[in-house]
DNA sequence: CATTGACTAGACCGACCAGTCAACTATAAT
DNA sequence: ATTATAGTTGACTGGTCGGTCTAGTCAATG
């Protein structure tokens, strides 16, 4: 009837920055409804519990860094590759703002709700699951423009991509641990040369 | 006088598979001293604070794994990179066998730590910190064998190993979020791979 | 045999947790 | 105006949290 979905977005995006600041299980629902300024009640009106409210927020996150980050990193005025390196530089602006508007390094959401929640909730290890899938697919699409434009020779292209992903969740997690952005600037550049072969010898 | 370093030792065992397994978070005193078959007192007695004791923790995993993996991945038997392809094999061999006995693909114990409490508990923060800068020592130290040996070119060693510790680490947690080991076999050939040329261009 | 000090036991504390609930208000359709 | 519905409120519940505290056990020392 009157439906108030301003309400609904303030718990999200609370959620999205008390969660992405701290961890899941550091955030309670009482921080969330104080920083969303709602009372308990009006939060399970619209969330059935925490956990479903950070599905909700994987998919709201997801949903911004595939159009604000990856779409743009990966649109094609450039070479494939140097897109790659694009996606680098474009997290590392990101994870600068991050910085200097929480005097913190907070890394990638996906990877740390994976390493926090992976063994202790199922759904969201699913979700995260499906996250990376989704976004090594993209590195995948890139890899195959990258092979019939002759930029690249023949690798296993699916491998390789969840390689750079591997990689990109790396420095980022290390950036974390160090609270330093600057490596991102340094390591993100070697992520465009990873190569898996298809099957057979690699070193 | 009597000093009892089993009970001490039970609690630290406990706690370190318990924190592995699940989190910092999710596991309570109560919870390891369950597990250790003490009570709380004692906990008490012997750690003055569940913080205190996961820096313990830390240490003790660290001195394990650098032993027990490091040490025997990087022995000079081999030349210098092929140290760095062990290191993959004997952390795919290690992860394998906590997928048997807990069910679950685990990843890694400081990455764990780092992405949830990076931000919570400062010193939690830089003890992690402090062993990732040890292990990229250790891979620092046989670049500088691979380049001396001529395997490698004239590379930036540090930030190069600085790039492999972070694939490692990045590897580690895609197997976690997908509770599945064999992306390691595949992903980590990739790593002694990975190079970050001297300052300058790198694509 | 008494004292000492490492260790154990477990009741207890206030704070906090996710989640519930019944009462309430505001809006809009009838 | 009445009714139905969407949204709000805040007190409340049962349980868990990390940590404290007092009382006591036990072995070694003098």
């Amino acid at each position: 009837m009157h439906p108030n979905v301003d309400t609904q977005q303030r718990i999200l995006d609370s959620a999205k920055a008390l969660i992405y600041s701290r961890s899941y299980a550091d955030v309670g629902v009482a921080d969330i409804c104080e920083h969303a300024g709602v009372k308990k009640g009006s939060f399970y009106h619209f969330f059935p519990s925490k956990r479903d409210l950070t599905l909700a927020v994987l998919d709201n996150y997801f949903l911004e860094i595939k159009t604000n980050l990856v779409a743009e990193a990966f649109a094609k005025d450039i070479p494939p590759l140097a897109r790659l390196d694009r996606l680098g530089q474009l997290a590392y602006a990101f994870q600068k703002q991050v910085l200097k508007d929480t005097g913190r390094v907070l890394g990638c959401p996906f990877g740390n709700l994976a390493s926090e929640m992976a063994t202790q909730d199922e759904p969201i290890r699913a979700k995260v699951e499906q996250i990376f899938s989704n976004l090594q697919g993209g590195i995948h699409l890139v890899l195959r423009e990258a092979i019939a434009a002759g930029e690249v020779e023949d690798i296993d292209a699916e491998a390789t991509a969840q390689a750079m992903l591997a990689y990109f969740e790396g420095v980022m997690l290390l950036a974390k641990s160090k609270n330093d952005v600057e490596i991102m600037g340094q390591l993100f550049p070697a992520m465009a040369q990873i190569r898996i072969r298809r099957r057979g010898e690699s070193a």
